[in-house]
This record gives structure tokens, C-alpha cells and sequence, in this order.
RNA sequence: GGCUGCGUACCCAAGUGGUUUAAGGGGACGGAUUGCAAAUCCGUUAUUCGCCGGUUCGAAUCCGGCCGCAGCCUCCA
């Protein structure tokens, strides 16, 4: 099975070769911490977390960087606003990102360098663009000359002639030798903080925004490496400028393959700071708030539920959608860890090495089922990672997984033989749901009240509602089963009692 | 004005030339099960893929035109 990906630089799908054998290199280009970061912002760390796990999974060693931009003017602008110190800041909300980040599953990050860190590499990285004639010095400020580069605009088709003049009215620069050329270096300003402020041959000033790109992705990857990643609207400038950076500074392919994620939408409209419109739900649409209220696993899952080029449109419907999708496969786990007696989500058995003489008709059925859906999850995976395809096929498991409990009665029956096999069963759910980073543990029963008194409680009201039916007292147990419904306690009458869970 | 994409059922969404008279999820409805529910299972919900033409033995998939939506060209994941 062989891996293609969708490559932004040829727009078409490839085969995936990487640069040294059995290594990958990958950068995604990280958040400028300046703002707390919204939903959007974890589309691209969820995306590339899976397609980290994949590649490992696939057995090749894997070297993630994800920068944190952490000297820029908007950051300076904000830090200003709030009368605090630049880099105290931009910790703050690197932190809080980081948390959110982790609560979500993205937890393979190698290297996160951020750029206020890097200011020695990147002055290298300038002045050999100096010497190499790709870049000139006015007034303390460097720029990058886009008309010494002939391969510039290769990433988004574009001739710097042809773009629409005048929105670039007053930011022009008298001192820019093209319109197109863009800052490597900018010159302080006064006023400006301190901690905004560094030493370099032509000046005192800080990086122009891309080149901290270039410059960490090849101190942690080398000149050349695999997969560059970020949003599609870094596209054009970001992107493109960082290529014909590196490129014109090392005379060599910078990275092999581009991808680029769709954006996250609100009502059509793609969530951004400076949309008026947009500002009104910007809050409710940050990370953290999210999490508040909802379990960040639905938030994963929503995510790799459409393709990762496709933009998402963020609300509270696919938002409940996703929860409800999610909520088969607990439920499924649930049920697994009850009849076999083990804990799904450490799963020590998988199908593949389930033998013949342990199963019965019915076994083998199921095994022959799930082996084929199994590679069917590989190549959705292996084609552009299509996480949508891939959880399709996870549904489809479950569905399976259902019918054979229902059919071998599990639930009230204790076979050994049908209930191995259910464990491999699940094992293999879980292990391929691990590789989107799905099921990683029990999900945590929602707190409602610390005292831990609530379990106990509703043990008491299911308790009083099996007395009543047992009186053939219907109304009441009705009564108690649909107020607590009411709280969201959710009662199941089963065959050996009654299961309550909280949504 | 230049450059990118996208438009699939009530909603979300995969599928980019035949293996699909279109996956999967949510919702709704009907059935099995249940005292009734919930959960689970079975079934129904697009003969059709924005519209119009063309290429082809064959198109949701390729080409052209039109309509609509979004992104970039200015900070942006």
C-alpha cells in the first residue's frame, strides 16, 4: 500500500517518497501569539498530529516542528494595549494554545522553537541573502528582491504584474525596489519595547514575518526537507515567500511537499480577528471557551470528519452531531468492556493474531469482515489521509461489532470463544481509532458536583424505580427515569439490570 | 482586475472516467426488542451529484459556458 498525497506545488496528488529513507521531516507553520487562539487554529496541529501517527504507524521515524511566533508587530501592538511586557505575553497564550492543544490529542510535536529564540539564525539566514545579492539594506530595513528570483510565485501561480495595485496604497514603501518585495528585517521603531529589539550587522530591529520560518524549519529539518503545512490562507504571502527565502539561500528544494487545510467558517465566513462581523462571536469561538463546554474528543472528531482540505463550517449542530457519532463508539466500548471483562482501551489483543481454532462460524465471519475493513481504513489513510473515509470505516466496525454481540447474545451467555474474539475485536477498533487519535482513554464521566455523591444517588433513584416495577408500578419508575432524563442521565433496562450514564 | 478552490439527500460529508443504478454520520419515519423507554439490530429517506452544452461505448468524476459560494492578492491557522 502505497501513500499519495495532494501536494499544493504541482496541485496534484503524489506519491509520497521521502527525502532520507524511513525519515520524515514535517513543519507546520504555528500560531503568532498574540490573540487567544480560536477553533480554527487547532485544525492544522489536529490534521498533522494524525498524519504524524500515521507515518509512524507506517513505520517511518518522524520529526515534527510546529514554530511559535512570539516577536511580530501585532504582538508588540497588544502588549502595548495591555500595558504588559512582550514576552511575557506571548508565554501566556503559547501556554494556554499548548493546553489546548494537548487536551485535544496533539501530543508528538518534537520541537515547538519559537523565533525570539532563533534571532542568531536568522541573521545568518538574512546576511547570506545579503551576500548572494537576493536581498538589499535601506534605512536599517532588509528586503527580500523578488525580482532576482525567477522561480518566485511558483507555490500560487502568480506574477507579481498582475496583482491588483492599490491595495498595497501607503504600505508601498518609497525604498522598496519592486512593489512585491517583502521585509526580512525591520528597523526599530521608537517607542517600541525592549524585548522587540535586536542587534544585527545593518541595525537594531526584529525579523520580518516568514523568515523565522525558513530559518528554524531548516535548522531543525535541514535544507531540504519533506512536508511544509499551514492553512490555506498562508498560501500567498507566507508560503511563498518562504520558499523563495530558503530557496535563493541554499540553492536547493526547501520542502518537498506542501499542504495546505482548509479554514475554519462561521456562518459561511471564514472566523477572522479583523471581520467586524466575526468580532461578535469571536469569544464564544475560542479554544478554551470551547472546552468549557464541550469534551474535546467531539472537537477532534469533528474535525477528521470531513476531509482536511475541505473548509469545516464550525456550530453548535455538527458540533452535536459529531458528540452523537462519537457517542456510538463509546457506547460499543462500553458494552465491550462489560461482556468481556477487560479493558477495551488497553487493548492486548487484535485480530490479526487471532488463530483459526479459536474461533467458531460465526468467529471467523467477523474476522473476515474486519480484516477487510481494516485495509480499507489503510487505504482511505493511504489516499491524501482521508480521516473522513477512514471514520466511515470506523462506523462500519462498530456495526459489525454490534450485529456479532447481538448475534452470539454476549450479554447473557459466557462463551470464552465468542468473547476472545470480540476483545481482538475491539482491540483492532481501538488501535486504528489510536491512529486518529480516537479512544485514547475512558472518556471522563462529566463532574456535575465534587462531592462524588452523585453516582451514589442515582444508584439510590434506580434502586427505588426497580422496587416500583418489580410492584408493577410503571408510572412511578417511568416518572424517575424521564426527570432524570431531563438531567441528562440517561437509564438503560437491560437483561442484568438497569446502566445509567451521564451525557 | 489576477490567482485558487468549491457547489453531492432535510443537515454534515466521502467519492475525481466503468468494481458506485453514489460510502459514512446526524436527524426523521417504520419494524424487531422492551411493561413502556433507552441502547442495539433491520428497513425507508439522492435513478441522482448547481444549471446548460460537449468529449466518450460509458461522467458526480474530463472539457466549455453560465449561475452561486468561499479563499488569496493587506494581518491571518
Amino acid at each position: 500500500m502505497t501513500l499519495r498525497l495532494y501536494n499544493t506545488l504541482t496541485s496534484e496528488k503524489e506519491l509520497f517518497d521521502s527525502v532520507k529513507p524511513g525519515e520524515v521531516g514535517i513543519y507546520l507553520c504555528g500560531p503568532t501569539v498574540y490573540k487567544p487562539s480560536h477553533i480554527g487554529h487547532a485544525v492544522g496541529p489536529v490534521i498533522f498530529d494524525v498524519i504524524k501517527r500515521y507515518l509512524t504507524f507506517k513505520n517511518f521515524k518522524v520529526t515534527w516542528v510546529l514554530n511559535v511566533t512570539d516577536v511580530e508587530d501585532k504582538l508588540i501592538a497588544e502588549a502595548e494595549a495591555q500595558g504588559r511586557d512582550m514576552l511575557e505575553l506571548a508565554r501566556d497564550l503559547e501556554r494556554q494554545y499548548v493546553d489546548a492543544m494537548g487536551a485535544m490529542g496533539v501530543k508528538n510535536i518534537d520541537y515547538m522553537p519559537r523565533a525570539s529564540e532563533h534571532i542568531q539564525e536568522i541573521i545568518d539566514h538574512i546576511n547570506d541573502l545579503i551576500e548572494k545579492g537576493h536581498a538589499y539594506v535601506v534605512e536599517g530595513d532588509v528586503y527580500f528582491d523578488v525580482s532576482k528570483d525567477e522561480d518566485y510565485g511558483k507555490l500560487t501561480n502568480r506574477k507579481a504584474d498582475d496583482q491588483e495595485s492599490g491595495t498595497r496604497e501607503g504600505l508601498v514603501k518609497a525604498a522598496k525596489r519592486n512593489p512585491g518585495d517583502f521585509a526580512l528585517w525591520k528597523a526599530a521603531k521608537p517607542g517600541e519595547p525592549a524585548s522587540a529589539k535586536y542587534q544585527a550587522p545593518w541595525g537594531v530591529g526584529r525579523p520580518g514575518w516568514h523568515i523565522e520560518c525558513s530559518a528554524m524549519a531548516m535548522k531543525y529539518l535541514g535544507k531540504t526537507f519533506d512536508i511544509h503545512g499551514g492553512g490555506l490562507d498562508l498560501k500567498f504571502p507566507h508560503h511563498e515567500n518562504e520558499i523563495a527565502q530558503a530557496e535563493c539561500a541554499t540553492g536547493q528544494t526547501f520542502a518537498k511537499y506542501w499542504m495546505h487545510h482548509g479554514l475554519t467558517r462561521f456562518n459561511t465566513k471564514k472566523i477572522a480577528k479583523s471581520d467586524p462581523e466575526m468580532a461578535k462571536v469571536m469569544e464564544s469561538l475560542q479554544i478554551a471557551n470551547l472546552l468549557k463546554q464541550h469534551d474535546p474528543e467531539s472537537l477532534r472528531f469533528l474535525i477528521l470528519q470531513s476531509h482536511y482540505r475541505s473548509p469545516i463550517d464550525f456550530s453548535d449542530e455538527v458540533l452535536k452531531a459529531a458528540k452523537s457519532g462519537l457517542g456510538t463508539f463509546r457506547r460499543l466500548l462500553e458494552r465491550v468492556e462489560r461482556v468481556t471483562n477487560s479493558d477495551p482501551y488497553k487493548p492486548e489483543m487484535q485480530i490479526e493474531r487471532m488463530r483459526d481454532a479459536e474461533l467458531d462460524p460465526r468467529g471467523r465471519d467477523l474476522l473476515d469482515e474486519l480484516m477487510h475493513l481494516r485495509v480499507r481504513f489503510l487505504e482511505e489513510m493511504d489516499d491524501d489521509f482521508n480521516t473522513a473515509g477512514a471514520i466511515a470505516v470506523l462506523f462500519e466496525i462498530a456495526n459489525a461489532m454490534n450485529k456479532y454481540i447481538d448475534a452470539a447474545k454476549l450479554e447473557t451467555h459466557s462463551d470464552e470463544l465468542p468473547r476472545n474474539m470480540l476483545r481482538a475485536a475491539g482491540g483492532t477498533l481501538v488501535s486504528l481509532g489510536n491512529v486518529l487519535g480516537l479512544f485514547e482513554r475512558r472518556p471522563a464521566a462529566r463532574a456535575i458536583g465534587d462531592d462524588g455523591k452523585l453516582p451514589q444517588l442515582v444508584e439510590l433513584l434506580v434502586n427505588v424505580r426497580k422496587m416500583s416495577r418489580e410492584a408493577k408500578q410503571y408510572a412511578i419508575g417511568d416518572h424517575i427515569r424521564d426527570e432524570l432524563t431531563k438531567l441528562g442521565i440517561t437509564l438503560e433496562d437491560g437483561k442484568d439490570g438497569t446502566r445509567w450514564r451521564i451525557d
